[in-house]
RNA sequence: UGGGAGGUCGUUCAACGGUAGGACACCACGCUCUGGACGUGGUUAUCGGGGUUCGAAUCCCUGCCUCCCAGCCA
C-alpha cells in the first residue's frame, strides 16, 4: 500500500463533527492518556457495504486526523454465522478503500481464553454465574419494557458450583442451550440490557478460527468490551442502536480496571441511503435467494459491488466525508453518492466513443475505403493524459437517439436537412433517411463537410449539437452492462405489509450485447473507468474477454436533453 | 404506557446567547467540438406553546412527533 494513500485524509476542517469535537476536548482535558486510538470491528457474517464505509472512514480518519491508529478487529464471536470468505472479503475492501491497518489486525476469537478467563473472575466476585434457565424461560423471567424482570432460581446459585459449571460446559459436556453465564447486576432495570445479560453461551459449532477448540462463545456485549479494553482503545465509535448498551459496556470495562485501556463508547448515526438496502441481513437474503448476481453485483451498495460499478476510493470517501457524522437519524439521497462519482470520475476517467444502440450513418461524399486517423482528448480536464487517434471512415454507427426524423423543440441532434458535429471530425449534414420495409429507420446518408476537420483552426463554423460516433470498419463489439438502482422505492421494507424484495427495481439492469466501442477500448482492463462521452461512465468488467469486452455502467453522465424532454412530455 | 435518543431549507451537515450558512437536489441564464464539465443568479427551514435575556435554533418549562430496546445475533 502506498505511503501517499496510506489512511489518506485531509486535516479535519472546521467545524468539527460532535466525536471530533469530543476527541479534541479529551486530548486538551488529558483524558485517556492523551492518546487516540479507534478500531474498525466488523462482523465477518457478509461483504461490507457503503454503510461501513463511513465508519470505516470515521474510525481511521479520526485516527489519522489526531495522531492516533486504528485497528482492524475481526469480531468473530458467532461461528454459526460467520466465515472466512467474509474475513478476506472485509480485509479486501478496507484495504482498497484506502486504509491501513499496519500490523493490527485483530480477532475476538484471539481473546477467548482471557474472555474466559475474564468471566471466571466474575464468578468468584459473585458478579456472574451460571444459569440453567432454558432460553424461553429466561425471556420470560426479563420481564417486559414496562415491567421488572424476576430472579432466576439459579440467580444464587454457590459460586464454587458455577465455576465447576462453566469449566464443564467449556470442556463441551452439555448441549447447545443447558447453561449460560449471566452477569449479575439488576433483574429490575428499567433498562433491559441490565437484567443480567449473558456473557457466554454454548454452541457446538466449528469456529472458522479456533476450530474446536471452543464450545462455549462470548457474546457481543461482553466480547466487545473487552476486546476495547484488551487493545487499549479509547474511542469506541459505534451506531445508535448501541445506545442502550453503553451502561453494560462500561460496567464490564469497571469490573476489569487492570486491562490496558478504559475506552469510552461513543454513538453515531449509521447510514441510510435511498433506493437501496444496507441491512446484512437483507443483503445476505437478495444473495441467497439469487435476486442479484453474488455480493458483488455491480447493483449492490457493497464496496465490491460498487468498486465493480466502477466507483473509486476516492468517491467514496468524498462522499462519507460529505455525509458527515451527527447522532439525527438520516437518510442521503442516493443523487450525492452519485455526484461524488461523478466529480472524481470527471477529473481521472479517460474519455472514449461508444455507440449502445447503433444507426449506421454513410457518407456520401466520403472516399470509399479511406480511413482517416483523427486526434481525440483523452481528458479535457487533465492536459496530462494525452491524446489518443480514432479511426474515421465511409461508414459509420451513431446513437439511435441522436437522429429524430421529427425533431421535438429544442432538439440539437440530427435530422434531415440539420447539421451536427461528429466528436474531433467533421460537420455532417443529413441527406436521406432509409427504411426497412416495416417503416424502421436503418440507415442514413449524410455528406460532409471536408473544411471542418476537428481540431483544425478553418473548422470555425458552429453547429448546435455534437454527437459521439465510431467506425463502422473499426469498432470493437462490446456487452455493456446498464445499471440504475436497485430499488423502484425510496425506502425499500419501509412497507412492512408485503416484503422488501418485491420493491426491486426490475430495470437496475439491462443488457446491452451489440454495442460498438471504439478500438482503443479493446486494452481495457478492470480497474479503470472510463467515460464513454455523452453516455456516462463505464467500468471494464472481468467477466469480459480481450474480443467480448464487458463495460457495466458506472453512472449516467447529467443529461439535460432528458430533462427537457421530461418537461416536454409532460 | 418503562428506559434511551433525536426534531434547522426538498435532503443532509453547520451556526457552541449576537446577521440562520454550505453541500446535494431543484429552477433560470451564460459558456461549451461531450445538452458533460464550468460560471452566474434564484426558490425554500429553526416542531408547537410559554418563559429567561438588550438579544434565543442555542438556556429553562411544557406539549407534540420520530427512532431504538424484551436474541443463548451483532
Amino acid at each position: 500500500m502506498s505511503d501517499a494513500l496510506t489512511n489518506a485524509g485531509p486535516a479535519p476542517a472546521a467545524p468539527l463533527d460532535f466525536i471530533r469535537q469530543i476527541v479534541t476536548d479529551d486530548l486538551e482535558a488529558g483524558r485517556h492518556g492523551r492518546r487516540v486510538h479507534t478500531r474498525f470491528p466488523p462482523e465477518p457474517n457478509g461483504y461490507l457495504h457503503i454503510g461501513h464505509a463511513k465508519s470505516i472512514c470515521l474510525n481511521f480518519g479520526v485516527a489519522t486526523e489526531f495522531g492516533g491508529l486504528c485497528n482492524l478487529r475481526l469480531d468473530d464471536t458467532n461461528p454459526t454465522r460467520e466465515d472466512v470468505e467474509y474475513v478476506d472479503s472485509i480485509r479486501r475492501d478496507v484495504q482498497w478503500l484506502g486504509f491501513d491497518w499496519g500490523d493490527r489486525e485483530y480477532y475476538a476469537s484471539d481473546y477467548f481464553e482471557r474472555m474466559y478467563e475474564c468471566a471466571v473472575t466474575l464468578i468468584r466476585n459473585g458478579r456472574a454465574y451460571v444459569d440453567s434457565l432454558s432460553a424461553e424461560e429466561i425471556r420470560e423471567y426479563r420481564g417486559t419494557l414496562t415491567q421488572p424482570g424476576r430472579n432466576s432460581p439459579y440467580r444464587d446459585r454457590d459460586p464454587d458450583e458455577s465455576l465447576v459449571l462453566i469449566e464443564r460446559m467449556r470442556q463441551g459436556e452439555f448441549p447447545d442451550g443447558a447453561h449460560v453465564v449471566r452477569a449479575r447486576i439488576d433483574m429490575a432495570a428499567p433498562n433491559i440490557n441490565l437484567r443480567d445479560p449473558t456473557l457466554f453461551r454454548i454452541r457446538h459449532a466449528h469456529h472458522h478460527r479456533t476450530g474446536d477448540r471452543w464450545r462455549i462463545y462470548p457474546m457481543y456485549d461482553f466480547a466487545h468490551a473487552l476486546s476495547d479494553a484488551l487493545e487499549g482503545i479509547t474511542h469506541s465509535l459505534c451506531t445508535l442502536e448501541f445506545e442502550d448498551h453503553r451502561p453494560l459496556y462500561n460496567w464490564i470495562i469497571e469490573q476489569f480496571p487492570d486491562l490496558p485501556g478504559d475506552p469510552q463508547q461513543i454513538e453515531f448515526a449509521r447510514l441510510n441511503l435511498t433506493y437501496t438496502v444496507l441491512s446484512k441481513r437483507k443483503l445476505l437474503e437478495l444473495v441467497e435467494r439469487k435476486m442479484v448476481h453474488g455480493w458483488d453485483d455491480p447493483r449492490m451498495p457493497t464496496i465490491s459491488g460498487m468498486r465493480r460499478r466502477g466507483y473509486t476510493p476516492e468517491a467514496i470517501r468524498d462522499f462519507c466525508a460529505r455525509i458527515g457524522v451527527a447522532k439525527n437519524e438520516s437518510l442521503i439521497d442516493v443523487a450525492l453518492l452519485e455526484h461524488s462519482v461523478r466529480e472524481h470520475l470527471n477529473r481521472v476517467a479517460p474519455r472514449a466513443m461508444a455507440v449502445l444502440r447503433p444507426l449506421k450513418v454513410v457518407i456520401e461524399n466520403y472516399p470509399e475505403g479511406q480511413v482517416e486517423m483523427l486526434e481525440a482528448i483523452n481528458n479535457p480536464e487533465d492536459a496530462t493524459a494525452g491524446t489518443r487517434q480514432v479511426p474515421f471512415s465511409r461508414e459509420l454507427y451513431i446513437e439511435q437517439d441522436d437522429f429524430r426524423e421529427e425533431p421535438p423543440k429544442k432538439f440539437f441532434r440530427l435530422f434531415p436537412g440539420n447539421e451536427v458535429r461528429l466528436r474531433y471530425a467533421y460537420i455532417i449534414r443529413c441527406t436521406a433517411v432509409i427504411k426497412n420495409d416495416a417503416g424502421a429507420i436503418v440507415e442514413l446518408r449524410c455528406r460532409y463537410d471536408p473544411d471542418t476537420r476537428g481540431g483544425s483552426v478553418a473548422g470555425e463554423r458552429r453547429v448546435k449539437g455534437t454527437l459521439h460516433w465510431v467506425s463502422a470498419a473499426r469498432a470493437r463489439r462490446a456487452e455493456v452492462r446498464l445499471y440504475d438502482r436497485l430499488f423502484s422505492t425510496e425506502q425499500p421494507g419501509i412497507d412492512d405489509s408485503r416484503h422488501f424484495a418485491e420493491e426491486m427495481n426490475q430495470a437496475a439492469l439491462e443488457t446491452v450485447s451489440d454495442a460498438l466501442v471504439e478500438p482503443s477500448l479493446a486494452e481495457a482492463r478492470p480497474g479503470t473507468t472510463y467515460q464513454f462521452e455523452r453516455l456516462g461512465y463505464f467500468a471494464p468488467d472481468a467477466d469480459g474477454a480481450p474480443d467480448r469486452p464487458v463495460f457495466n455502467r458506472t453512472v449516467t453522465l447529467r443529461d439535460s436533453w432528458a430533462k427537457i424532454e421530461r418537461a416536454q412530455n409532460a
